[in-house]
DNA sequence: GTCTATATACCGATAGAC
DNA sequence: GTCTATCGGTATATAGAC
């Protein structure tokens, strides 16, 4: 066997572990999915994990490239300056339906990423880092408005976060066969962001 | 020993146990902290914890008697009736600032509860069931206001949900000496959700 | 690189003496 | 009711053969 074709079967072996990973991690969870779990469902022994990744947060972290790249597809299809106006309906819907169509598509690994997250010592920081962190594009939009003069209800950190929070704690509780259509949760959160209660 | 003090004895230690598991709750979180944690921490033996609860989690179900008290207590001051309007400032502020005020006051047992919830099996549908019963009372406010022919935004459940799960996720996050203060927060979702970011 | 087998560690839960 | 001691199950990670 050549090097080319060992390294291909490594490759292979790996695909094969994010892959059964991401199944896993949709149907029961990242915490209740075991490493021996995850080989099993790959087809390869325990030990073949370790050659590959350290444990199991870094083949998360692995997963995580792909929700970044969709995400970051999606957003280079437009530009994406910090002159976006939020208060705009268009603009607003555009960005929810965006985050929550990402977040749907790729639901185990948000799933994951989550579970992750909260799993956490919560005196670590980590879940106020990662929910600023993931909504920054909204924080510079907000800051962005303010500095046109215009009025923000709040600290555009705060309500980026609150906004954030809403739509990955709602999109992690419900179930993907759930009662509602993506269009009725982007639309209903639209119209509460947009105007408010007392639009 | 009579029987009176034998059974004051055992209120004690089930006291202690309880009081040793919200303190570190608080400090590490609900999955973190191990049985033998809290029993060290109450100065008790292993054994014992079984007397009194099956497992962590009769112990948290126990915990969240204090915090539903709380709430109940603080609701009880004002009648709540389902004919609340949302719409109105200062009612949404007040219910803002009593159910972000009791999630801080008690956060070790929100952020157990929160956890808890996370680490379940994500298909259960726990999480939604959760989320949607603990903002029952949002959603009859705004079922009322349908009733009246007022516009709302959409479904009341998901709104609520939605509402919801900003807060308890940000606080979840938000670190107790964080950057923000009680009234910040309260104040810009108040102003987010009334009048939303086009208000 | 992949496998089998195992060391290591940890935690939940129980048995039995007091 | 509380204690000490321990069993039993489980998951991570490694060692060594192929």
């Amino acid at each position: 066997m050549t090097p080319g074709v060992r390294k291909a079967k490594a490759a292979q072996t790996r695909a094969a572990l994010l892959d059964a990973a991401r199944t896993l991690f949709g149907e029961r969870g990242y915490l209740n999915t075991k490493i021996t779990d995850i080989t099993a469902a790959a087809g390869r022994s325990t030990g073949s994990f370790y050659e590959h990744f350290a444990d199991k947060e870094e083949l998360l972290r692995a997963l995580l490239g792909d929700i970044e790249d969709a995400a970051d597809e999606r957003l280079a299809a437009r530009e994406h300056p910090r002159e976006h106006d939020l208060t705009d309906r268009a603009q607003l819907h555009a960005h929810l339906e965006i985050a929550w169509g990402v977040m749907r598509q790729h639901r185990a690994i948000q799933v994951a990423m989550f579970q992750s997250m909260v799993a956490d010592d919560p005196a670590s920081g980590r879940a106020w880092r990662d929910l600023s962190e993931q909504t920054g594009m909204l924080r510079e939009h907000l800051e962005w408005l303010r500095e046109q003069g215009r009025a923000v209800p709040g600290e555009p950190e705060l309500l980026a976060a609150g906004m954030g929070a809403m739509l990955a704690l709602v999109s992690y509780a419900l179930p993907p066969d759930g009662p509602y259509t993506d269009e009725q949760v982007v639309d209903a959160f639209t119209n509460l962001l947009l105007k408010g209660l007392a639009g």
